[in-house]
DNA sequence: TATGACATCGTTTTT
DNA sequence: CGATGTCATA
């Protein structure tokens, strides 16, 4: 069964209630259905949903992520592939150290095999389900390096009984195809499976659930075309707008009625994706009609939109309505900075949801890396990280050393330290410190308590990290004191959690496993709490699936919304699109959506047109966009114009109106794309495109008569048009 | 080997 | 801008 699930049309409920039913009919005992989403957060809800439904009876239907389910599975039968259960998984920080590391190993220049690009097209061939042998014979002689960085990357993980995000998927679609039996048994075991958010499978995701619906063909997929966002990870719309060939005779169900937003909000969302070619269209119908307008606004730097967005929170705030109930989407989280500080400034509470992670952070990351190598050694990226930290006097020489001996045996990093210990390799200090070490750690492995939370508590201290931090001092140096505490307290919460879980699903499992691989797949959304009075900031990705009372959607600018990487490219302008229609629907009735015609970047500042999107929404679904394109002098414009008088943004009936000059014309406004402009040479024309800022601003015209230019705004004697 | 000053560089979205 | 890497120096 296909359902394509408009957005807000009831798609978690329906999953829900279909689970509830088969449970209540007998179709299914509980332990037979198998739901898989992609975000933890979702998976809960689900399950909490259901539970609420057809009641707990401590057994536990199994609605997961792809990515944990493929963990549980690989738990108990990874051995077939010659690795072993207690694997721990790289989340990408450890993926990029291995990069690096195995670019060094082939003698790769980072210059022409960027760590970070080579990460990420790695993540793109795992999904696409291929092996280094298939990259290899793809034929270019890129693709070729690419699979000989792909074989050793492989084998490095390996050799760590290792596996990053992507193996996960990849190597259980392998065991399931090198192994029948072990894929019948989960076909017999998971006779009903249910899938959430369809559209963003990728190829093996999609591989995945066609091997084990392939028995019984009880697949129910939910999804919606126009919210496919994950392009960049090889989510391939195609699925979904190919089920019905892929599964011929299948059930087609449309949800077209949104429960959520006001017909305005949705009116205008739709104006804008309807502008893509890849869909199958459908249109949506709101339970409840008119609403306020859509609010633009345009300010004139992203402080300008910062303070705007703040004082119409504080407006709501005012009338009653929780902060809670309000959000701000942006694309990147680069843009969240201007929103914190006004937020601080205006003493009002916000989370930050995403970003920078708390188990990113590199005093998390150590501790969590002792605890790794105590139950896989030959973790040596874990190693590396901890080795010399705290400071112990095994430095970069000596580290590069070891690496090096393990190169030529073939071991491990822990291995071949084990080996240069025993065959007297090492000189120096080197040849003190570095058993020291390794005697700490197989002491720490000997003593360590089978509570997780007891044993990190003595990781910490033995290795001497709490009393590095203590010596140390400084306020930063508290904070990560602070830090490690707040996971210690993790851990024990952890443990409270699973005592009772031991038996949930008939398996043993390690505990530390399980405590580590929660924490690598955990993200910062799935403990998001709704409930505290405070707005969340958040990019429009982590936003999918939820929904506020107002959202304010700011920076869509070209540039950033659509993103710069997007623009010359039909089908990723589709998915910028798709991905401007979720972050529009998550308003129930409020929606703002705002661009800065001014905006620091990187240490530079950039002048960014209105996206092409607002020119997408009619007119009339929204108030704000009628005094556009006023501007102030800037550097090298010849004449001072005075300063447009403030005018009054006409609302629309019975709206109040708000005056917005102050923010809207700030001092160091500059020439901005849409500007008219005269040349004395080359007459009238439109700026296209502003390069640049200060001294070296350029702008790209294109003159009635001349054509197309670029001009150094500091020599050319431009004179601005009204 | 540790440390701090300096240079470089690359910029999306996430399980 | 901020993170990361490199180099010189103690």
């Amino acid at each position: 069964m296909l359902v394509l699930a408009g957005a807000g049309s009831g798609k978690t409920r329906m999953l829900t209630h279909r689970i509830a039913h088969l449970i209540a009919t007998g179709a299914a005992q509980r332990d037979e259905i198998l739901a898989v989403t992609f975000t933890n957060k979702a998976a809960k809800e689900m399950r909490e949903r259901v539970n609420q439904l057809s009641g707990y009876d401590g057994y536990r239907i199994w609605v997961a992520t792809f990515h944990s389910t493929c963990v549980r599975i690989l738990r108990s039968d990874i051995g077939q592939l010659g690795y072993e259960r207690g694997f721990v998984i790289y989340d990408q920080t450890d993926s990029l150290a291995l990069v690096k590391r195995v670019l060094r190993q082939m003698n790769l220049d980072e210059r022409s095999h960027p760590p970070r690009g080579v990460r990420a097209e790695l993540d793109r061939v795992k999904s696409r389900g291929l092996m280094p042998a298939d990259v290899i014979a793809d034929g270019t002689l890129h693709d070729e390096r690419l699979g000989e960085i792909y074989r050793q990357y492989q084998t490095e993980l390996r050799r760590a009984n290792a596996l990053d995000f992507g193996d996960l998927i990849v190597l259980t679609v392998r065991l399931f195809q090198n192994h029948p039996g072990v894929l019948e048994s989960y076909q017999r075991r998971w006779r009903y499976i249910l899938v959430d958010e369809y559209q963003d499978t990728n190829p093996v995701q999609y591989q995945l659930l066609r091997l084990l619906a392939a028995q019984h063909r009880n697949l129910c997929v939910v999804g919606d075309e126009d919210q496919s966002i994950y392009r960049f990870r090889e989510a391939d719309i195609r699925n979904i707008l190919d089920f019905e060939k892929d599964y011929p005779g299948a059930a087609v169900v449309r949800l077209e009625r949104n429960y959520r937003s006001t017909q305005q909000i949705l009116d205008a969302a739709t104006a804008v994706v309807s502008n893509n070619t890849e869909r199958k269209g459908k249109k949506l119908v709101a339970n409840q009609s008119g609403g306020d307008p859509i609010r633009f606004f345009e300010a004139a730097d992203d402080r300008a939109e910062a303070s705007y967005v703040i004082r119409e929170l504080l407006r709501l705030r005012d009338r009653g309505q929780p902060l809670s109930e309000s959000a701000i989407f942006y694309r990147t989280h680069a843009q969240s900075r201007p929103f914190e500080e006004e937020l601080r400034n205006y003493d009002v509470d916000y989370t930050m949801v995403g970003g920078t992670r708390f188990y990113d952070r590199a005093e998390i990351k150590d501790a969590l890396a002792y605890l790794r190598i105590l139950r896989n050694p030959n973790d040596t990226e874990s190693l590396r990280r901890i080795i010399n930290s705290p400071v112990r006097g095994i430095g970069k020489t000596t580290v590069e050393r070891l690496l090096m001996i393990g190169e030529q045996h073939e071991l491990s990093l822990y291995r071949a330290s084990e080996l240069a210990i025993e065959r007297g390799m090492l000189r120096g200090a080197a040849a003190k410190r570095v058993p020291e070490f390794f005697a700490m750690m197989d002491a720490l492995r000997d003593d360590a308590p089978a509570s997780v939370a007891q044993c990190l508590a003595q990781v910490l201290d033995r290795s001497g990290t709490l009393r590095a931090l203590e010596r140390e001092g400084s306020i930063e140096a508290e904070g990560r004191q602070a830090n490690l505490q707040e996971l210690l307290v993790a851990a024990e919460e952890f443990e409270r959690d699973n005592e009772s879980l031991d038996e949930d699903h008939g398996e043993e499992r390690n505990l530390l496993d399980l405590f580590l691989e929660s924490i690598t797949l955990y993200s910062e959304l799935d403990d998001y709490d709704e409930t505290r009075d405070r707005i969340a900031l958040m990019t429009v990705h982590v936003a999918k699936g939820l929904e506020f009372q107002t959202v304010f959607l700011v920076g869509v600018e070209e540039g950033l919304f659509p993103h710069f990487a997007s623009l010359n490219d039909p089908a990723a302008i589709e998915e910028e699109r798709r991905l401007c229609y979720v972050g529009m629907t998550r308003a129930k009735s409020g929606l703002h959506i705002t661009n800065a015609s001014m905006r620091r970047m990187h240490g530079s500042v950039r002048y960014n047109a209105p996206s092409r999107f607002l020119a997408e929404i009619p007119e009339e679904f929204g108030v704000g966009r009628e005094q556009r394109r006023n501007y102030a002098r800037g550097p090298g414009f010849g004449t001072a114009r005075p300063r447009p008088a403030p005018t009054s943004t006409p609302g629309a009936a019975g709206e109040p109106t708000i005056d917005y000059s102050e923010a809207q014309y700030a001092p160091d406004d500059g020439p901005s794309s849409g500007s008219r402009v005269e040349h004395p040479v080359f007459g009238a024309g439109t700026i296209m495109q502003v390069v640049g800022s200060g001294q070296n601003t350029k702008l790209r015209i294109r003159f009635d008569r001349a054509g197309l230019k670029t001009i150094v705004l500091r020599y050319a004697q431009l004179r601005l048009l009204a």
